[in-house]
RNA sequence: GGGGGCGUGGUGAAGUCUGGAGUUCACGCCGGCCUGUCAAGCCGGAGGUCGCGGGUUCAAAUCCCGUCGUCCCCGCCA
């Protein structure tokens, strides 16, 4: 088989400067109009869609060809460029001043009747379209989606390259090291007993790399967490990985800002304005109720505290004699009925609050609330005051300690708040994250990883819960696009965050002595970054979930719907393995089998 | 681990609250007609154990219980 026998050029590339000449064109059945005389096919192939025009008459043997071709046929195509005649130009069509007039149709490959139709005006089962993907990847959404990413991993590689990054891989069979997400783990072969995992990140590796001397690293890595998914989450899913050697903070943000810039010009064709603005952690915190705000909204939280300072009302008043936060927002005109004003409760109780309090501002500018009875007029006009209430706006007050008050107000502030679609692009910078957080346990852990460079060794050692860092993620639109820091180069200092995290030096050495010989050879100051690549595509591309611009993703439940993965495994591959499935599991998986036998 | 939405011919939806014959709409599929359409048009036809199991009832897509799948959310995600 030769491409020239099957076709002479593309169908989007043909236009008025081809006409009268003999072209081949292949591709799919896009749809197929059948006049009973005169058949018109749609022909797409990756390039966009041409018009083929059979006429019996003309060329009485195809006639029988195209009138059994059905839509999604793979089809080569013989003829001749033409114009259309007058009053049939399409002006939708980038091809639609000519047409090819067939001499020829050769059937390449049938194909069955579609499980769905390969347009874009139905909303298709989504199971239903990763079963099919090979399909679902022929519509229009789809095959734009793959080529944006395929243009994002383009355009980051040519602006890393263009600064000097070496693109290195790291391996994907890693050492498990049982420390944040959960690992999935490889058993080996040839020494049974034993696991791999595959890697979270690469974080260590780039690390060693900079004691390795490549001074400016990148990968597009592919990273597994073996945890419960989202939207904005899949436990495989690839970053943009990069480290430098002698870089600060402000290094690793000018190097990613041209080149996320540059995704948006390839995929969106407009240009952000770069550098992009930064915030600390505590003032994000403070203003937006999150370490991850979207900025292209305001209805930013007020500390009402000292409103209440001396308040009447007890379930403020406990709060704040405990040092807790009084804090509120304002929604806007919202609207809501009882039923919704309670539905809002029901969410901030969903988050972990004890309660929220609403007021609606009336018309005379009376607050109506199930607590207003409880509040003074004064207190009632400094809330107005302060939110800068107006006819009509729901006001949302929550009080508890600091960090929950400001993270329900901040989760209600982007429900209430947040705009649909991603028209517009808000970057974010936020920097000075904590280097530690108190774990459910009351144990300290990384905010970030336990390889973050403190910004005081000496502060950190006296007071680690307060201890700034200096780590930094990049967010957009309120998601989360990834995160990075200064690392830690030398390992006394490592040595002492994982005491901090009651890592002893004794476990240290087991899980991490590898890695921290190496900061022993004259490791360079090095700081990175990693972008989640699935996220920052799928925003670019106004999809609402990963899944969209990931080629073959798994459902909710951890299933390729395609492959039926994951699926069980011979006997004799596990007899391999030295690994016994105990006794539940495999009659739990028979049963399985038992089942789809019988509804057979 | 927990909360919620959804599951109806091949596809998408309506019907479910308020039980009464598998009813409806659009697309697709099959056949016929049709020589300038481009989501072609017209005529005809086929196709469904209403996810699955159990219960209530004279009667269940509809009410109840359970279960499976899926999506969203909480937890989790160094």
């Amino acid at each position: 088989m030769d491409e020239a026998t099957l076709r002479t050029t593309r169908s989007a590339h043909l236009g008025t400067g081809e006409i009268g000449t003999e072209v081949r064109v292949a591709g799919w059945v896009a749809t197929r109009r059948d006049h009973g005389g005169v058949i018109f096919i749609d022909l797409r192939d990756a390039s966009g869609v041409v018009q083929v025009v059979i006429n019996p008459e003309e060329h009485p043997q195809i006639a029988e060809t195209a009138h059994a071709l059905r839509d999604e046929y793979c089809i080569s195509v013989l003829g001749t460029v033409r114009e259309r005649p007058e009053g049939t130009v399409n002006p939708d069509l980038p091809t639609g001043e000519i047409e090819i007039g067939a001499t020829e149709v050769t059937v390449l490959s049938p194909a069955a009747p579609l499980p769905f139709q390969i347009d874009d005006r139905s909303e298709v089962d989504e199971v239903r379209r990763l079963e099919y993907r090979y399909l679902d990847l022929r519509r229009p959404r789809m095959a734009a989606n793959l080529r944006a990413r395929s243009e994002a991993l383009h355009a980051m590689r040519s602006g890393l390259a263009e600064q000097g990054f070496l693109e290195v891989e790291t391996p994907t069979l890693v050492k498990s090291t049982p420390e944040g997400a959960r690992d999935f783990l490889v058993p080996s072969r040839l020494r049974r007993g034993t696991f791999y995992a595959l890697p979270q990140s690469p974080q260590l590796f780039k690390q060693l790399l900079m004691v390795g001397g490549v001074e400016r690293y990148y990968q597009i890595a592919r990273c597994y967490r073996d945890e419960d998914f989202r939207s904005d989450r899949q436990v495989e899913f690839t970053q943009l990985d990069i480290e430098g050697a002698f870089w600060g903070q402000d290094q690793v943000l000018a190097s990613l800002e041209p080149v996320v810039a540059s995704v948006v010009g390839a995929l969106r064709g407009e240009s952000v304005a770069t550098p992009f603005p930064r915030m600390s952690y505590s003032e994000a915190n403070g203003r937006f109720g999150t370490d991850k705000p979207d900025i292209r909204f305001g209805m930013e939280l007020t500390d009402l505290s000292d409103v209440f300072a001396a308040t009447g009302f007890k379930a403020f008043a406990g709060v704040l004699k405990t040092g807790g936060l009084v804090a509120g927002i304002n929604a806007g005109s919202l609207e809501l009925s009882r039923a919704g004003l309670d539905g809002l409760v029901e969410r901030a109780q969903e988050l972990g609050a004890k309660g929220l309090v609403w007021m609606v501002v009336e018309d005379d500018g009376a607050l109506r609330s199930p607590v207003s009875k409880f509040l003074t007029e004064t207190e009632l006009e400094a809330v107005r005051d302060r939110l800068g209430a107006a006819s009509g706006d729901t006001l949302l007050m929550v009080a508890d300690e600091p960090a929950t008050t400001r993270r329900i107000l901040g989760v209600l502030r982007v429900d209430l708040g947040q705009p649909d679609g991603h028209e517009e692009l808000a970057f974010l910078w936020v920097t000075d994250f904590p280097v530690f957080e108190v774990g459910a346990d009351g144990r300290l852990v990384p905010a970030h990883h336990p390889f973050t460079a403190p910004a005081d060794v000496e502060d950190m050692e006296k007071n680690p819960e307060s201890a700034v860092s200096r780590a930094y993620d990049l967010v957009l639109n309120g998601t989360e696009l990834g995160s990075g820091s200064e690392r830690i180069h030398d390992p006394e200092t490592q040595a002492r965050v994982f005491r901090i995290l009651g890592i002893e030096d004794e476990e240290a050495e087991f899980r991490f002595g590898w890695f921290m010989r190496g900061l022993q050879y004259g490791t360079p100051p090095h700081a990175g970054f990693a972008v989640g690549i699935d996220r920052l595509i799928a925003i670019l591309q106004n999809e609402p979930n990963i899944r969209e611009v990931i080629p073959f993703p798994k459902t909710q439940t951890g299933l390729d719907p395609l492959t039926a993965s994951p699926g069980p495994v011979d006997d004799l591959q596990l007899e391999e393995l030295g690994i016994e499935l105990r006794l539940e599991v495999r009659s739990a998986l028979d049963g399985e089998a038992e089942v789809e036998e019988s509804a057979e």
